[in-house]
RNA sequence: GGAGAAAUGGCAGAGUGGUCGAAUGCACUAGUCUUGAAAACUAGCGAGGGUCACACCUCCGGGGGUUCGAAUCCCUCUUUCUCCGCCA
């Protein structure tokens, strides 16, 4: 959520910015600040209401205590006109604070300046790629006919249990996906994050603070008998840690990792490119979250960029990074840069991670703040990143890996298997 | 799931209708003292809105109500604790 006192002050550099994001803001900000002023003109009136209502309340207490009931009953008098008028105007201020945050909760995050303007994928902007794309076999398969091959991942058995979305992992399967996420705890521990397990479930307030509510409703699966939503990424959960912290300066960074399946409705996107473990309803990952200063942000996002590249590095998969443009930016983020694995069988890029910088966006809606030098609140920045995706890793080790008698695990995730071969 | 008790500042803990945003202690910050540290002493020390700065306003788990006036009384929700039941 953005800062109405920021909109005040740079809204024409925010219009600008929005831009990227193919949206109009100038209406949307004119509109913020029309109800902001609004809102303290009518807190400034509620407020001389309320302090002259209190000193005549106070001064009834002190005649009664002086037994000139008389006199006290007379000023009671007054005191209800005051008490109508108050009411009066701690409805309009509630209405127009309600308007204002309904607004506000639909105004995205404010791109950061290197975001590239465009309108989808196809304008993100390619900044980095590595690793070989291996060749393949002649009668090289797909991630998901290698998994009825070798009965490693059952997806109709899934079907079955649950749905579509919902796959079975078995035997060697199951057992490379526990390797990877001990693999990937292991690295993110290894660079300092410190290792959490957090609810797969959260409550609606927490679906505000990092903003899935209200703009993705429809992504989370909702346990209305409970009036609970499972995580769609650890991002929640983690990031909600901070819900109403004030942090002290010496406190950051805050670096934690964990691993969590996610949950997500995907609802209509089906189709050719949602085959096998492409997409989900539930998979695995693994996420870093850090809390930042402001000043050391985008240092920190630089960082954890590096991070997954060593990972990507050490698992010798061939991948791209992007910096997300405009238009494919997630509502919250300021910047993001998208990790994609090839995946040669497929002859596609498959988003394995997403390293983003949410800068205050969701700190506001948080309330995370850390005391500054001169002892004054501040907002503080909150970032994330997956380190990482599992299946779209799995379908990428699958593919890339395979051979003709069968397919090689990577050489470090070998210690993690106690095999190195799936045939 | 049933019965009872409770929820106050970073922590502990007073406060049961009026100048209470809230005693006191601990912690913390600054200063005095000290060669230095500790101790002692002095001062400061919740959050938000508002203002050039004051003033002023709001917040004692959340929401609603009674009252001229609520941390204090009533209703409700949530959470915690104790006992019973159930259970991986």
């Amino acid at each position: 959520m953005l800062q109405v006192q920021v909109i005040r002050e740079q809204k024409d550099e925010m219009i600008a910015a929005f831009k990227k994001r193919n949206i109009d803001g100038s209406a949307l900000l004119e509109e913020v600040l029309q109800l902001d002023e609004k809102r303290r003109a009518t807190q400034t009136r509620l407020d001389s209401v309320l302090a002259e209502s209190n000193s005549l309340s106070k001064e009834i207490g002190i005649l009664y205590k002086s037994g000139k009931a008389q006199e006290a009953s007379g000023l009671k008098e007054k005191t209800a006109t005051l008490k109508e008028e108050s009411k009066q105007l701690n409805d309009e201020l509630t209405a127009t604070a309600d308007a204002l945050q309904t607004l506000l909760y639909q105004i995205p995050n404010v791109p950061h300046n290197s975001v590239p303007a465009g309108s989808s994928e196809t304008d993100n902007e390619e900044i980095f790629s590595e690793g070989e794309i291996p060749e393949l076999i002649n009668d090289a398969l797909p991630h998901w006919e290698l998994a009825k091959k070798y009965d490693i991942i059952d997806f109709e058995l899934g079907v079955k249990i649950a749905g579509a979305g919902f796959p079975v992992y078995k035997g060697k399967g199951a057992r490379l996906q526990r390797a990877l996420i001990a693999y990937f705890l292991d690295k993110n521990t290894a660079a300092g994050y410190t290792e959490i397990q957090v609810p797969h479930l959260v409550n609606e307030i927490s679906g505000y603070g990092t903003g899935q509510l209200p703009d993705k409703e429809g992504q989370m699966y909702h346990i209305t008998a409970d009036d609970l939503y499972l995580i769609p990424t650890a991002e929640v959960p983690v990031t909600n840690i901070f819900r109403d912290v004030i942090l002290n300066e010496n406190e950051f960074p805050v670096t934690y990792t964990g691993y969590t399946p996610c949950f997500r409705r995907e609802a209509g996107s089906y189709g050719a490119h949602v085959r096998g473990l492409n997409r989900l309803h539930q998979f695995d990952k693994v996420e870093i979250v850090r809390v930042e200063h402001p000043s050391k942000s985008y240092q920190a996002l630089d960082g954890m960029v590096d991070h997954v590249k060593e990972i990507l590095r050490e698992l010798k998969l061939p991948y791209r990074i992007l910096r997300l443009c405009g238009g494919d930016l997630g509502f919250t983020a300021a910047l993001t840069y998208d990790f994609e694995v090839f995946s040669t069988a497929q002859d596609r890029w498959l988003e394995i991670s997403s390293v983003s910088n949410f800068e205050t966006y969701q700190a506001n809606r948080l309330k995370l703040r850390y005391k500054d030098e001169n002892g004054k609140s501040q907002l503080a920045h909150t970032l994330n990143g997956s380190s990482l995706a599992l299946p779209r890793v799995l379908a990428g080790i699958l593919e890339n890996y395979q051979t003709a008698d069968g397919i090689q695990i990577p050489e470090v995730l070998i210690p993690y298997c106690d095999f190195d071969k799936i045939d």
